[in-house]
DNA sequence: GACGAATAGTACATCGATGTACATACTAAT
DNA sequence: ATTAGTATGTACATCGATGTACTATTCGTC
């Protein structure tokens, strides 16, 4: 059928495990037996059987990264990045989405999605402490996100809770004393939506600003129309707002668009914070002042550190979770 | 080391056949042999090896998609409707970016970056006919774009030409008699910018315009940043423009925020139409009139024919390109 | 010119699941 | 009672690359 490491053993004249130590760079070769192994493999127009490799070898040099979906600007960033280290080291990456659903969530941590990786890179939304411990299937794993539990993970995170602190502080300096909140959870927090709830609530409090409830929005999602959504029902409750922390740059956009709609001057009458500091917040009409949560650097953490877990069998996952560096990137939507 | 199927019909009292068989949903089988290996399952936390079972049969379970990156709003959520679609019929997706790199373009194509998938969607930017048929490494691709040639390829394409005649010809309807283009190609067109030019050019002659060289801006990439760049030359050359199109919706979006930077107004000054209708289109202040390619019909037909292709032995490829339907959605940024 | 170290290469078992070919047991119909 | 299916399960070779353990050759140095 196809061609063979054998078959190409046996056009250059030499073993099998030649040709194998050809291809893992064994340094005893003779230029002339390199040559020789170098011709028939392209004169047979032969490719390596993976699947053969990671058997005998035990790993397959792939990685999953499990988020909740692609189709969100932070995420489809913080995926590019991923796979951009992923691919100095040599790694492939497999992307699956859960849909932030805890059904899936449990399958990806299970391995019950059977993919055939070395390690995953996840990022949990509806689980908890409980269920990751309980239902973990026993390869390495980095989680993006809180540190939720002790175990045998790496963690990488961003400031979440500093970073909103500053951004809701922000707000307050140039003068905003009924900060709207958007983004809370309609169901189960996640941990990262947690903090950020509570840097927003601290920045009131520390600035001695009443923490209203009434103000606080929830949404299903964190996409646009979600932002939009919880803006029309803000303006729509008169309740009296000059300014929104949005908990991330897509429903900050979706929210200023419903707020322009209704003919709301901004920054003038209503000042947008996003967090995450995608592409979009930069070019946004007026352009989003928001939190960048050095996306980049989170990416490449979280691949290091599966990659050593992965090739370093005497590593042992940092206790301290890595956190990246927060900037509050001020824009236009709070230039007053 | 670890658990094998062997270990698992010992504990269950059968052969490793049965167990293989219990997993491939083989129909004779007896209620409590089944209960029995599902009992050894468990009690052992047997996870299948999946290497051995790709290098046996032949097959990974996984495609490649292969694009020139993620951090593009369309391209993004062009790969979560292919990771979904991919999903529903048991596969999994790995995501390779190119950057659209002749050199990394062709690895794909040949192969080389050697990754263990049974098929590969593929949207080439940098790679001619000639290339495509000379570095084509044998396995199953799904090309994504114009038909650039005859081979044993499946082609899904969007309606490029006819939707930028559409976009084109509807500024033309709301008045816009200096219609600008943002998007030409630096170096080497690739086919789908070359069928937007081609609209473009055609809904301008068919209207009796002149087509402008001077208002024709070229950009390195279809990001904001490209087409704000773009936005800025136009604008300073002094030339007279009433309306722009632009080759994707990040262009336009990038081109609009220089646009409002400068003071312009949108969209009585000038009027904007992007392509692709990302979420971003929506949300945007202006709303922007954008062409729908049908995104999602697109990932589907693509993930579909692949599979058809990996599947079925007999499967000879559509010679016809699949095309999908396009849809001009009007918003705000031309409305006058 | 003899010895150890470095260099170059080989034969064979092995990784773990599955296809092939075959052996029973069980049922229903002749 | 015999036959012909149908249902249920097994033994063993096999997929293709690599680790182990071993042999053979070269080289520098005392």
């Amino acid at each position: 059928m196809s061609v063979t490491m054998g078959d190409v053993a046996r056009l250059a004249g030499v073993s099998t495990k030649s040709v194998s130590n050809y291809y893992n760079g064994y340094r005893y070769m003779r230029e002339d037996t390199r040559q020789r192994i170098e011709a028939a493999i392209s004169e047979l127009d032969y490719r390596m059987n993976l699947s053969a490799r990671n058997l005998r070898s035990g790993k397959t040099g792939m990685i999953m990264l499990a988020i909740p979906e692609l189709d969100q600007s932070y995420l489809a960033e913080l995926a590019q990045a991923v796979v951009h280290k992923a691919e100095e080291l040599g790694l492939g990456v497999l992307i699956e989405t859960t849909g932030g659903r805890r059904e899936r969530e449990i399958e990806v941590l299970e391995g019950s999605r059977g993919r055939n990786v070395d390690g995953v890179i996840y990022e949990p939304v509806a689980l908890g402490e409980e269920d990751i411990r309980k239902h973990h299937g026993g390869f390495p794993i980095v989680l993006m996100g809180e540190k939720v539990l002790d175990g045998p993970f790496d963690h990488v995170t961003m400031p979440d809770e500093a970073g909103t602190r500053t951004a809701v502080s922000h707000l307050v300096d140039i003068g905003c004393r009924n900060i709207a909140l958007i983004g809370l959870s309609t169901t189960e927090e996640s941990p990262g939506q947690a903090l950020r709830r509570k840097g927003y609530i601290d920045a009131l409090t520390a600035s001695g600003l009443e923490v209203r409830e009434q103000i606080m929005m929830e949404t299903k999602r964190w996409h646009r129309a979600d932002g939009a959504a919880a803006m029309n029902r803000l303006l729509e409750s008169k309740e009296h707002v000059d300014a929104v922390f949005a908990m991330n740059d897509s429903l900050a956009l979706g929210a200023m668009w419903a707020a322009d709609q209704r003919g709301v001057l901004i920054p003038q009458e209503i000042a947008f914070v996003g967090f995450d500091d995608t592409e979009d917040a930069t070019y946004s009409i007026p352009s989003l002042t928001t939190v960048s949560p050095g996306r980049d650097a989170l990416a490449r953490a979280a691949v290091t550190a599966l990659h050593r877990r992965i090739s370093d069998p005497d590593y042992v996952p940092g206790q301290a979770p890595i956190v990246t560096d927060y900037e509050l990137i001020k824009r236009r939507s709070t230039t007053r």
